[in-house]
DNA sequence: TCAATTAATCTAACGGTGTTAGAAATTAAT
DNA sequence: ATTAATTTCTAACACCGTTAGATTAATTGA
């Protein structure tokens, strides 16, 4: 039952294993090779043509197997999500709440910009609607307002992604105050380091708590002063 | 001193009022006229080619003024954040924040995707960087811990920025409802129509609290229940 | 087994992008 | 008026997303 065409050669740096044939192209596939080249390159320099060239084949073929460069990223972002699941357990709303953007924030570190493809796409896939409504029913049954629960979820959605986009940052930063003059970790520095201490004292006194060593301990305090302010709204309801 | 080129036609549609002579190119009228183009396009559509259309001007020119497209949206978010300013008069530190955010809100719906601007550059400028000595120091004024004000502060900054960012997905969505069907905003109707009753029961029971009529409300809401939880750490040091 | 059909990929091109080198034009200085 | 400096333009490069149509491979039917 069909063979595989057989195309070697400049196939790059493929990290697909399975074997010597080039599987046919499909949609699980091209996702798999875009999720990789984007951790390589990052969204800005993801290309259709890098892809396609990932897999060993030109880019028209791509739009064979998705519409355009849009469903791509919106496939992306489903894919992401639905790897990211909630705890199990029993457990009270603020600890189910918490086990969930433990392993939200965990997915969104794992792919570079997964932020911008999460913010530019909306939620169509099954996983991903589910994780709305699961999030709804955790605050419902938590006691909150029905008016009050899709903004708090969005409250909670923002945080985490926003940490997590905050967090990337730091990453690419880190990873480029190594490199060269122009490159933005060293352009950050040298605009740190070149602050007057007249005009920014504050700014220079904290220098020293901006990045923390352990940014998961951050991402929940940050968690925990949100949610403290969630459960205020019980004893000031408005 | 110095006659004007004159260069008519094809301007397109330049809003500069200044008269019938071009002016020559500088910073602050590229920026202008980039603003002017990143209202009516979108960050995605704008192109330095299309900034020095709106300018009468060839793309090439650009770069005498500016080194690149990235310097550009830097002076972008600069330029923005140089507009706004934090409230007079005395009042305490969730009155001077409060102030400040809506500020700050407004000053980010009033240019199309300025968020991405923000998230994609980081502070350089005089004005950019007050702002953030300012804020940490109304923090440590109110008594927080120095450990604790950069994440505060970066909690601060990311609520606001994203709520803006969602906020302006709804005004997109909202503009392009009417649309083709393909369009964003019909796309989300669509998925929202066809969920199972049975498979997402609370979704379908809170869609009319997604977009409340007055989103400054909501913001103040949201901005509250953050600064309940900053005041929790008072009561509960950590 | 061979022909016809379907499925998948390729070639080639279109109009667009950021960016650069170097020619041309304009403005300022002597 | 001539030179020098500043500013803009022309032309091109390499890349991008996308499409139409030719081409090849796999499948089906006889």
């Amino acid at each position: 039952m069909g063979r595989r065409r057989i195309q070697s050669a400049q196939t790059g740096t493929s990290s697909e294993a399975d074997g010597q044939l080039h599987t046919p192209l499909d949609k699980e596939r091209i996702i798999r090779h875009a999720l990789e080249q984007l951790n390589a390159l990052g969204l800005k320099e993801l290309s259709m043509r890098k892809i396609a060239d990932s897999l060993g084949v030109k880019a028209a073929s791509l739009y064979y197997h998705v519409k355009d460069k849009d469903e791509l990223l919106q496939l992306l972002g489903d894919y992401i999500s639905d790897q990211l699941a909630w705890p199990e357990g029993d457990m009270n709303w603020k600890e189910r709440i918490i086990g969930w953007a433990i392993n939200f924030r965990t997915a969104l570190l794992s792919y570079r910009d997964s932020v911008d493809i999460f913010n530019g796409t909306i939620a169509t896939s099954y996983g991903r609607l589910r994780h709305i409504e699961t999030l709804y029913g955790v605050l419902a049954e938590a006691g909150f307002q029905d008016k009050h629960i899709p903004w708090l979820a969005g409250m909670l959605k923002n945080y985490i992604t926003s940490f997590a986009a905050e967090e990337a940052r730091h990453i690419d930063m880190a990873r480029s105050v190594e490199g060269p003059p122009e490159a933005f970790g060293s352009a950050y520095l040298a605009v740190f380091r070149s602050l007057p201490a007249e005009q920014f004292p504050h700014m220079i006194r904290l220098a020293a708590y901006t990045t923390g060593p352990d940014e998961e301990k951050e991402f929940l305090y940050g968690l925990g002063v949100l949610l403290d302010g969630f459960s205020a709204q019980f004893s000031n309801p408005h």
